[in-house]
RNA sequence: GCCGGGGUGGCGAAACUGGUCAUACGCGCCUGACUUAAAAUCAGGUGUCCCCGCGUGGGGCGUGAGGGUUCGAGUCCCUCCCCCGGCACCA
């Protein structure tokens, strides 16, 4: 008997399955019937920003599993595969390599296609596609058109993160506690004009659907935090000086005859000519300047003192109508509600603590049932049994009843409605930098912002040499790319020399993948509509925020084009857990990436697949242990052995029905099937196989023998295709990968009673 | 503070809707076989404490802590501790 090589035995069967095509999935032909069991199997593509690491082994492998398992299942599966190579990532390991991003970016991605290949993936590889290619960006730009038709795309001042050092503009979603989530450089503020998809359109809708699809509660609870929804009163506060009504947002209507002053954020449009010409003007707009210019992170810091100042003015509270202060104060944030609040210091810790810093009035207003109503100025935090005090004819009232019937009073006065605040903000996309997909927009002096005909596309992203960030975008200094005849008027023009966000890309590649060789469309509705939503998702938590809401947003909008016949992208969801090593979590950065390439040279890629889902269970993280490693080579070995003995010695033939083999087998064959296919579980099926071959090495003649042997090589085919294809054909059997999955005898698996 | 997830041997982890002996499977470690030797391979052992006649022996204690429900709890309930993740001057 021979020795288990794998490196020969998964050479020939990655030559075999690339020679069939084995993986292709062709779409259905337009006349056919639609196909009752398809699977659209999808992880998320990675960035070709060098080579793979064991995260993404991890994430592909699991896809890799369920795509066997479903295809043996009976199940036509969709499984494809692209790059997300476009974008700060690819355009940073070119900076750091030097070269140019696209001779870098396809570099990486031959390597990583590679990688690919040589850990035996099923991937379909008349599929592949790449963010950065024509073919690809003209979609992306062609989509961009529909939604900037649709007012879903627009361009606005306004506050937007800043990174110095990437030189460009981010996401809300791409700044981690006030720093960029890509180097790490602490983000400053800047007012600039942007781009920005119109993604709180769509606020209560990617709020509402969550409880349709089927992912992890911690993403939909991060998800849901995100869009922050708060349902309130939007109540007036008239200004009499200025013969105006200021909106504030509130949550606690039921505190309004508490409200004894009024604070305005300092960006607030309204307060230059709030204190034009008074004797406070000077020291208000002072104030204003300093805080515009501080950092985020500074401002918002909780632990600071609050400041603040006075305006001189005053507004009428609604409900009380007395005068109340105007003060202005930036722990109001202008980007969140009316950017106005009415303060009430004796129920909110924020206002409390800067009535006692400013000398402010604090009034009672809620109390405990039977409490008196403090006179002293106190905070008194929220209760669950409370009751208005001191509210006038609301006196009495729970505070939740109360709460009602003052917004109620309120539209009856004209002053107020009830109303529902977000704390999701537009979405911006646009990036000073070079390498990412152009943004088709032509300005004219005549006719604006024009754009760019579809016909006119791809707008190519031209060759420049000097693409390195420096604070405007690199194309603006591209003279011949950026004069055009304005499509309109074909007066002078320019090109729009911002880029896109790489999110951009990944928010509609799925589509692309249903569809990926479409020369007049970016894909075809019935096709999308036959394969998505998908079936599967699996990838990291880390784009609960970004990737996952923004792809949500992108179908959503897409479909109200009538683009595609549904609203949501993905309907079930998994989240691989983090492959960490020395306690952190494998990047480029900490330098500390263990990559697949020198463990397939030296154990195989059976070996290292099984072990990667061996591991422990696939949603938690894990710290690489090589160590372990050698465990799943010995398993391999010994299945090599045990398989091969019985290939030689035992015959298939009639089992008798108490034996106990073939009952362990039938039993591992329903315990595999349940684990992969309900419960989801990967690292269990490997121990039971374990099991089954422990014992199988026991006895290794006769027909139950055999038997077992075909359970543990066919049941081990999905983790280890290469080393149980080559098993099979021992057994004198052929093309394992198209072989129907095992059925356990239920007969068989009952399990003795007892007392 | 609000929301979500977790805590089981030396280590990674099993135990699925409360039920057969908690720790399967693997790593590591120990012993033995093979070998001049080592590696590899194979066989056996490995929670902890105690008892004896030393065996295919018997018993106590053990799943972050403490209570509870139940014939029976790692699993359900209550109180608490610790760890990880998300949100947070969001009105």
């Amino acid at each position: 008997m021979e020795h288990y090589q794998p490196e020969t035995v998964e050479g020939k069967w990655q030559r075999v399955w690339a020679d069939e095509r084995a993986f292709s999935t062709p779409n259905p032909a337009p006349s056919e019937q639609p196909l009752e069991r398809h699977f659209y199997m999808l992880e998320m593509l990675p960035y070709p920003s060098g080579e793979l690491h064991m995260g993404h082994v991890l994430n592909y492998t699991l896809g890799d599993v369920v795509t066997h398992f479903r295809r043996r299942n009976g199940w036509i599966v969709l499984r494809p595969m692209g790059y997300d190579s476009f974008g700060l990532p690819a355009e940073n390991a070119a900076i750091r390599e030097g070269g140019h991003p696209r001779q870098i970016t396809e570099r990486n991605i031959a390597n990583i296609r590679r990688q690919m290949r040589r850990l035996g993936w099923a991937i379909d590889w008349d599929r592949e596609l790449a963010a950065h290619e024509p073919e690809y960006y003209r979609w992306t730009q062609w989509l961009f058109l529909r939604l900037f038709e649709a007012g879903h795309a627009y361009r606005r001042e306004a506050p937007v993160n800043w990174c110095p050092n990437d030189q460009t503009v981010l996401a809300r979603e791409q700044v981690v506690d006030g720093r960029c989530n890509r180097c790490g450089a602490e983000v400053e503020a800047r007012q600039l004009e942007q781009w920005f998809f119109r993604i709180t359109a769509y606020a209560d809708e990617l709020l509402e659907d969550l409880g349709s699809i089927d992912w992890p509660e911690r993403t939909k609870a991060i998800q849901r935090n995100w869009i922050g929804r708060s349902e309130g009163a939007e109540v007036l506060f008239r200004l009499p000086d200025l013969d105006l009504d200021v909106p504030v947002f509130t949550t606690r209507a039921d505190t309004l005859f508490g409200a004894t002053f009024f604070v305005l954020a300092p960006e607030h449009p309204l307060v230059p000519r709030l204190v034009a010409g008074t004797e406070t003007e000077a020291e208000v707009l002072l104030y204003v300047r300093r805080n515009a210019a501080k950092a985020a992170a500074e401002r918002i810091d909780p632990d600071k003192e609050k400041t603040g100042v006075f305006t001189g003015r005053y507004a009428t509270n609604p409900a009380t109508g007395e005068p109340v202060p105007i003060w202005v104060a930036d722990y109001v944030l202008m980007e969140y509600g009316t950017g106005a609040i009415m303060a009430v210091p004796a129920h909110d810790e924020r206002d409390f603590a800067f009535a006692r810093r400013f000398g402010l009035p604090v009034r009672q207003v809620v109390a405990a049932p039977g409490a008196e109503a403090d006179e002293g100025s106190r905070y008194v935090p929220h209760a669950d049994e409370e009751v208005l005090v001191d509210s006038g004819r609301f006196s009495g009232l729970p505070a939740a009843d109360g709460r009602r019937a003052i917004v109620e009073w309120l539209r009856g006065e004209g002053s107020g409605a009830p109303a529902v605040s977000f704390r999701l903000r537009d979405w911006s996309f646009s990036r000073q930098r070079y390498w990412g997909c152009p943004i088709p927009i032509v300005y004219c002096e005549t006719c604006g912002m024009v754009p760019v005909p579809d016909a006119d596309l791809p707008v190519i992203l031209p060759e420049i040499e000097n693409y390195r960030p420096k604070g405007e975008p690199p194309l603006a200094s591209n003279e011949a790319w950026l004069n055009v005849p304005c499509p309109s008027c074909a007066g002078p023009g320019r090109r729009e020399a911002e880029t896109m966000d790489t999110f951009v890309d990944s928010s509609w590649y799925f589509l692309r993948y249903c569809d990926p060789h479409d020369e007049e469309k970016p894909f075809a509705r019935e096709l999308v509509d036959y394969w998505l939503p998908v079936s599967q998702y699996i990838g990291g938590i880390d784009h609960a925020t970004g990737h996952l809401l923004y792809s949500r947003f992108f179908v959503k909008a897409l479909n109200e084009l009538g683009l595609l016949g549904f609203r949501e992208p993905f309907a079930r969801l998994f989240h691989q857990g983090w492959v960490q090593f020395d306690g952190s979590k494998m990047s480029k950065s900490r330098g500390n990436v263990i990559g697949p390439d020198d463990l397939v040279r030296q154990y195989g890629a059976d070996a290292v697949r099984l072990y990667i889902l061996f591991m422990g269970p696939a949603d938690e993280d894990m710290e690489w242990n090589e160590g372990g490693i050698e465990g799943m080579v010995r398993f391999l070995r010994r299945l090599w052995r045990v398989v091969n003995e019985v290939a030689d010695a035992s015959e298939a033939g009639a089992i008798a029905a108490d034996d106990a083999l073939a009952r362990k087998a039938h039993e591992t064959i329903a315990k595999v099937t349940d684990d992969i296919g309900r419960r989801f579980q990967f690292n269990t099926p490997i121990a039971a196989i374990q099991e089954l071959v422990n014992e199988l090495g026991r006895t290794t003649n006769g027909p139950s023998a055999r038997f077992a042997a075909e359970a543990a090589v066919t049941l081990v085919q999905p983790y280890a295709p290469h080393v149980a294809e080559e098993l099979w054909e021992r057994l004198g059997r052929e093309r394992l990968w198209e072989q129907p999955w095992p059925v356990a005898d239920p007969a068989l698996l009952e399990r003795e009673s007892f007392e």
